[in-house]
RNA sequence: UCCGCAGUAGCUCAGUGGUAGAGCAUUCGGCUGUUAACCGAACGGUCGUAGGUUCGAAUCCUACCUGCGGAGCCA
């Protein structure tokens, strides 16, 4: 009976064949230990001399790391097993004999395992870590297709900026010039228009010179946007959803948060509501907290996040925003003209801005002379205006970078390990 | 782009002006419950590149290349 790693506590006594991968071993003169990968899990198969036949002790003691092999074993209980359960085996096919494995049982440097990121992604703790990926991008769309969302593809080669302040990737579209998407938000506000309540999930690109834990130059964000929702209906969406994939990944990833050693403390009261703070505060904190080197109106530092973050044990909305630090189209706060309503979400422990949103203008006048102020060609945004010119409604969206909130509920230091082939500054291999 | 740090065996590192070192990996031998297993032996080098100082440079100086950490910008 051929089972994965995953599934053999359901074949207690019996004896199964499980495809799978040599990740260690440790052998003496009469028994042999062998940690087994099938991508499912990890589970140790012992063998044991005179339980085989001596060919099959021979070839347990001369397996290299990572060759491919065929194990028939019984499954027993066992106590000293971290998963409860092992192989007693009963024979070995190899299928394919690895030399010369690079990445060996000892610790490795940074560039090294870049370098060789092919092959780290089949390591214990970057298995996990992409396990958890996958359980928040499930628990995504689980949650926006309960609460009636649905998901619309904006395109990723576009013609124009929607933002115009971060470098984009330019490329040629046939004769034109093109640009990789920077975000989808303009694309799902008009999508809002035709279909309610809507989310994406795709990849975003910015050109950035940015070398810092928390930047890559791919990333994948959801961009959820709801016509008739308010700033206020926005931030409710925002805290429960983010409730919802952490108790997601709380409860279906135990084996894997206990791989990656997070404390799940404090993850467990992560659930809505989250604090918020306004602006004007977040200022406020800041200088009762020393720092005198930020003023009203200018953006926040890293290190100011940080501060903010860690005044509170829940993600925290900053609120509310000098109009002259955010982008054209937010809506300007209904009794001051100096704020957009908008908030960026900031994850605990120093992991930062997961998430920023704002309400949009709806006003056709407003949205064109706030054009003007950024100075963007009207020609590449008249598709837009379109929008507020037949049946414009208030309408609020926001958008979470998944990477960031992966390695937030991972409890992993740096943004690179939480996608399969990170692109960075300076790599764009493997 | 700016600031700081680093580049020595396949990997992780020590060596700071006088014979190139250790642990791991690999190979061989030993070991019946290992958890980065352990013990013994063997194998392993253009000291990032180019130039300079010196009787002599991995070590000091200059330039360049590559990487890491942080900043700015952003999710």
């Amino acid at each position: 009976m051929k089972v994965t790693i995953r599934e053999v506590a359901n074949y207690l006594d019996q004896e199964i064949t499980i495809g799978a991968w040599l990740a260690n071993k440790r052998s003496s003169g009469k028994i042999a230990f062998l940690q087994l990968r099938d991508g499912t899990g990890f589970i140790q198969g012992v063998v044991v001399k005179n339980e085989v036949p001596e060919e099959v002790f021979a070839k347990a003691k001369s397996i290299t790391q990572e060759s491919s092999l065929y194990v028939t074993a019984t499954v027993r209980k066992d106590e000293r097993s971290p998963l409860g359960y092992e192989l007693a085996v009963k024979d070995i096919e190899i299928i394919h004999e690895a030399t010369d494995y690079p990445i060996t049982p000892k610790e490795h440097g940074t560039e090294f395992l870049m370098d060789h990121r092919h092959l780290w992604l089949r390591s214990r703790k970057q298995h996990a870590i992409m396990k958890i990926r996958n359980e928040i991008i499930r628990a995504t769309y689980e949650f926006f297709n309960k609460e009636g969302f649905v998901k619309v593809d904006p395109p990723i080669l576009t013609g124009s900026a929607p933002e115009g302040t971060t470098e984009l990737f330019h490329t040629k579209y046939f004769d034109e010039d093109a640009y990789l998407s920077q975000s989808g938000q303009l694309y799902m506000e008009a999508a809002a228009m035709a279909l309610g309540k809507v989310f994406s999930f795709g990849p975003t690109f910015r050109a950035e010179k940015s070398k810092t834990r928390k930047h890559l130059i791919e990333f994948w964000m959801i961009e959820p946007e709801m016509a008739f929702y308010t700033q206020e209906d926005n931030l409710r969406v925002q805290e429960e959803y983010v409730s919802f994939i952490v108790q997601s990944v709380l409860e279906n990833c135990q084996l894997e948060l206990n791989t990656l050693e997070r404390d799940t403390s404090k993850l467990e009261n992560i659930k809505a509501p989250f604090p918020r703070i306004s602006y004007d505060d977040a200022i406020k904190l800041l200088h009762e907290k020393g720092f005198d080197d930020i003023e009203w109106g200018d953006d926040f530092g890293a290190p100011h996040e940080t501060a903010i973050a860690e005044s509170f044990d829940k993600p925290v909305f900053i609120m509310n925003y000098p109009v002259g630090i955010k982008p054209f189209y937010m809506q300007p706060h209904p009794d001051r003209d100096d704020v957009v309503l908008c908030a960026d979400l900031i994850a605990p422990e120093g992991y930062g801005e997961i998430i920023g949103g704002s309400e949009r203008i709806h006003d056709p006048e407003l949205l064109k002379q706030r054009m003007e102020e950024h100075k963007l060609p009207a020609e590449n945004y008249k598709w837009y205006l379109d929008l507020r010119k037949y049946g414009s409604v208030p309408h609020s969206g926001f958008g979470l970078g998944l990477e960031r909130t992966v390695a937030w509920i991972s409890g992993v230091d740096h943004i690179r390990e939480t996608i399969p082939f990170p692109r960075l500054l300076n790599r764009l291999y493997p």
